[in-house]
DNA sequence: CTCCTTGCTACCATTTCAGTAGCAAAATCT
DNA sequence: AGATTTTGCTACTGAAATGGTAGCAAGGAG
């Protein structure tokens, strides 16, 4: 990895209809596309972008491109020189709130065969 | 709401990468557009289809149908007959798991501005 | 310089979604 | 009973998002 070049674009759009609460613009986020599965794959250590793509199972660079755009907006990533794409305080702090979710999803998966 | 009519439809297709792990299917279902939205509607009571329509912000009758069933065939939530749309007790589970992330968007909310 | 890696863009085919109209069956009214 | 309203849901079309591949520009290595 080597070039932390252009910072996010600004202006994420808010899709939908988000009243305008945190909650109702962060299950907007999370509810994108690859948006849990970026954060789930960078659980433990920063990813390059590559690296990010091959662990979401070859997602197109361009909407991966995007997705990673909107999560540094949104500061839950960051591009670290040198380093790749890392959560944040805030991303891991939002993770640590998901990570149950793997736990629960265990006894779904017994609950559905 | 008065239909408890024809059952889901078996079969819902995997999509992308999950690569069979629970919590990657989790995510994936998840991650659907609408999916967190209508489970955090549902949260204190059951709602009728156009009920949730209209919690939805007006979300096209076509997708809430294709998510309802989706969900369904999950267990995650059924329908029940003079109710309406109800979270199962694994749906429930699984909101609870999703709460935190209320109180959560208010800090990040602030760290946005 | 050449070769390789990496972040990312461009392009187009495919899938998904939005938005609206409306039907069939059940419930409600008169 | 007949008429009207409500409700779950389907059909259809245009718009938007995504998938998939190719490849560029810049940095590093040799």
């Amino acid at each position: 990895m080597t070039k932390p070049q252009n910072p996010p674009r600004s202006g994420r759009r808010v899709r939908g209809s988000t009243t305008g609460r945190p909650v109702m613009v962060l299950l907007d986020l999370l509810g994108r596309r690859w948006v849990l599965r970026i954060l789930w794959e960078l659980r433990d250590r920063p990813l390059n972008f590559r690296e990010l793509q091959a662990a979401c199972g070859g997602i197109s660079p361009s909407v991966l491109n995007s997705r990673l755009a909107e999560l540094r907006e949104t500061l839950i990533i960051e591009l670290l020189p040198d380093e790749g794409y890392a959560l944040t305080k805030l991303g891991r702090e939002l993770l640590s709130q998901l990570t149950p979710l793997a736990v629960w999803s265990e006894k779904w998966a017994k609950s559905l065969k």
